[in-house]
DNA sequence: CAAATCTCAGTAAGACTGATATTT
DNA sequence: CAAATATCAGTCATACTGAGATTT
């Protein structure tokens, strides 16, 4: 039991680590660096989100986000803008080249979904995707 | 489709962020990183890996495990020794301390396990553990 | 003035590439 | 001399804490 193979933790950590590098690789093609996609993925959804929701949003301290903003904007694919009625709060938004990147970065994403599951049948995915979403609310909740 | 929830790869993200961040917690109190429990479960299995083979286990380039290296040492986890036979060779060995870790570091380990799979049941867990390995060879080989 | 929002500075570990001993 | 091994230097993104600046 001193296998650390053993602990479903260990696999976690293995696969993320590996399902990081695949994407990082993948996204890279498309001038993104991996942890970009979330907070385009946000974007996609709705823009103008604040720098304080996309961190509450994504688990992280706003000066983190802050700081992702800023490479973001200097590359190019989000720009920020003051809010009309409090100005201390700032808005993201999408550039053109940002919102060009939607159907790029989900097919990536698609691409590395299908290898990740390769060789699970159909009932074996969709009974993984529960057990995940069970792990995520454990490990995020409490 | 443009829900990055509707992704496996989205909660494995989430998954392992929580996941890193309560071991990280755990593990400082023991006077640990997260990522060094990695390199004291290899020696723990067995003592004297050279760097190359650490890197290799750990999928990690050599230059990142020297540098972790260098850091464990410095806070007396481990030492290293020229190999006798090879001097290009330094092979990695615990020290008292490191070695008497083991048990608190699974300990946590072993709570963090529980936390995890919170809600999920014998078969549940056993399934989950076979998918997850499956999931791991996916994404590593090839 | 207190609270909220963002930013800056500094720190730290993770991880890489490329260059450099050193030994085999 | 070529290959293997480890290290050094430098870079970069992640993520934090603590300390401002600004606005409400």
């Amino acid at each position: 039991m001193n296998q650390c193979s053993d602990f479903i933790g260990f696999q976690l950590v293995q696969i993320c680590r590996a399902h990081r590098n695949r994407a990082d690789a993948a996204l890279n093609e498309l001038g993104l660096h991996v942890g970009q996609e979330w907070i385009l993925f946000e974007l996609w959804r709705e823009e103008g989100p604040t720098h304080s929701q996309l961190a509450e949003q994504m688990c992280l301290e706003p000066p983190t986000i802050t700081k992702m903003l800023q490479r973001m904007e200097g590359s190019g694919l989000v720009e920020r803008r003051q809010d009309s009625e409090d100005a201390r709060v700032s808005r993201v938004y999408l550039t053109d080249n940002g919102r060009g990147l939607e159907k790029q970065v989900i097919k990536v994403w698609q691409q590395l979904e299908v290898d990740t599951v390769r060789g699970l049948n159909e009932t074996e995915q969709l009974l993984l995707r529960r057990l995940l979403i069970q792990i995520s609310h454990n490990l995020t909740n409490s």
